[in-house]
DNA sequence: GGTTACTGTTCAGTGGAATGAACAACCTAC
DNA sequence: GTAGGTTGTTCATTCCACTGAACAGTAACC
């Protein structure tokens, strides 16, 4: 009972928000890049984000305009103008500019899959990846989206949060996503692990995204006040990684992530 | 006199659409995307889009409440959401998945630099590069535009086009932007290549983009009725390249065209 | 201190965009 | 063929988001 009066509040977006439209013209772009084959018709997009089916087609109408997505007969996908501009945002980040040439001052890591990522919510996104004289090449690509329990640096990054922010991101009898027998099941899991990278400064994965793969991480100090939270990691063999080994890797990706961070570093 | 009734024609932006704020919201992030730092403020934007200062503060409380983009202080940068979009949209990329795997398989390039790019208006962006034995690192990054006439890809994509979808893109006189000495001055010169390229199937950079680098570049068969126009390139040292190892690179960069082209090559 | 030129915010009035019912154009089905 | 399920489109009505002027807060200048 009490206020049922706004109408609209039906759908689960934000209450009271200034541009309802551009609101959800994300809420089209997130549906179309969650869905699993990335095409959705008019009605699939009307239905699933509550919106009248009129009021849809002119929000994609607009969409397509703007080239953030585009119509391929009765379907919809993103449109290339995110490319555009996802790549945009990436020219702006001098981390990432740098990283490659930083990669290659780095003995051992040359040798590895270096990669730097940024903390997006409860995930990472990978960024830029280098690869040195590739022995193994992973499948995972530049702007993969991977949860922060199952790989290093993901746990790297929460590790950098703050208790009650972590909290609030995974309660202790959260259940974690699993992709092999090693990943971590719990937030209290996490949790623990996280004590030990902050007092280690560094964070390792033990095939608990890919069984036979290991991972070294570090953050990377934000410049600025404002900037995307980064990580790097070091991707190698479980079979040929020693501890020797990995000690060299953290001590190189350490200094990897010190030189990001300072600006002209 | 007659229909001077509309008043909101007269920002630059398409007449009678839609969704006005999904246009502007756009027209917002291309603005962002396109400035020199990626970084504006509301009054920036407001001056330079012609958009009222409170109706541009409601626009960017709603991008920045979507993420599309984001406040620093007074400033307004892209946000992180763009990079998961257009990653989002790689991801469906078949052509670009396959990419990596393909390049392995290629004796001659998977020494070279390998790139896989994008026509995008009178640009080309770049999607994914493949570094086999880096001799010489590119500066490109993925997400990179370059002007069509600067570059063996965005010619060989053009040369796919029909003649008068050309003509619209390049009047005869037309001056193209310059980067070293051999850059194609003329649209006229341009087409003039175009026939060339057509002949052969492959299309050739001689230093056009940077001195002492010459391109090699086919178009991929696009699959399906929409996808959007790819091409690939291999970039050697003009100071080592020989016409040899150009013919033989060709054949390659034509067979990886053709099995990008064809769904489960 | 006063002036100017900015910044971004507030708020009431109003014009245009969102709405939903009715529509048309398909399909499959039995 | 008729019914039931789609699909996306059209259009008059109505309400809400946009507007613009007035506001407040800051910075630089003489």
């Amino acid at each position: 009972m009490a206020d049922s009066r706004t109408p609209r509040s039906s759908d689960g977006l934000g209450s009271a928000s200034p541009a309802p439209a551009v609101t959800r013209a994300a809420a089209v772009m997130d549906a179309l890049a969650a869905s699993a084959t990335g095409r959705l018709t008019l009605s699939d997009l009307a239905r699933e984000l509550g919106i009248p089916k009129s009021s849809t087609s002119n929000l994609l109408l607009a969409l397509e305009e703007a080239r953030l997505i585009s119509r391929q007969g009765a379907e919809f996908t993103l449109g290339r103008k995110l490319v555009e501009l996802g790549a945009a945002y990436l020219s702006r980040l001098d981390e990432v500019q740098e990283f490659y040439r930083f990669c290659e001052q780095a003995p051992t890591l040359s040798g590895e899959t270096v990669r730097i990522a940024m903390l997006d919510g409860t995930n990472v996104i990978y960024l830029a990846r280098y690869e040195g004289h590739p022995a193994v090449r992973l499948t995972s690509n530049i702007g993969d989206k991977m949860p922060v329990s199952l790989c290093a640096v993901g746990k790297a990054l929460i590790a950098r949060l703050h208790d009650h922010d972590v909290d609030a991101m995974f309660s202790d009898t959260a259940e974690l996503p699993v992709l092999t027998p090693k990943s971590l099941r719990t937030g209290a899991e996490l949790k623990a692990q996280l004590r030990t990278i902050r007092e280690q400064g560094y964070a390792f994965e033990d095939e608990e995204s890919t069984t036979g793969v290991v991972c070294l991480a570090v953050s990377v100090p934000t410049r600025g006040a404002h900037g995307p939270s980064l990580g790097l990691s070091v991707t190698a063999l479980k079979a040929t990684y020693t501890e020797e080994q990995g000690s060299q890797m953290v001590k190189e990706l350490k200094e990897l992530a010190r030189s990001l961070g300072n600006p002209m570093g």
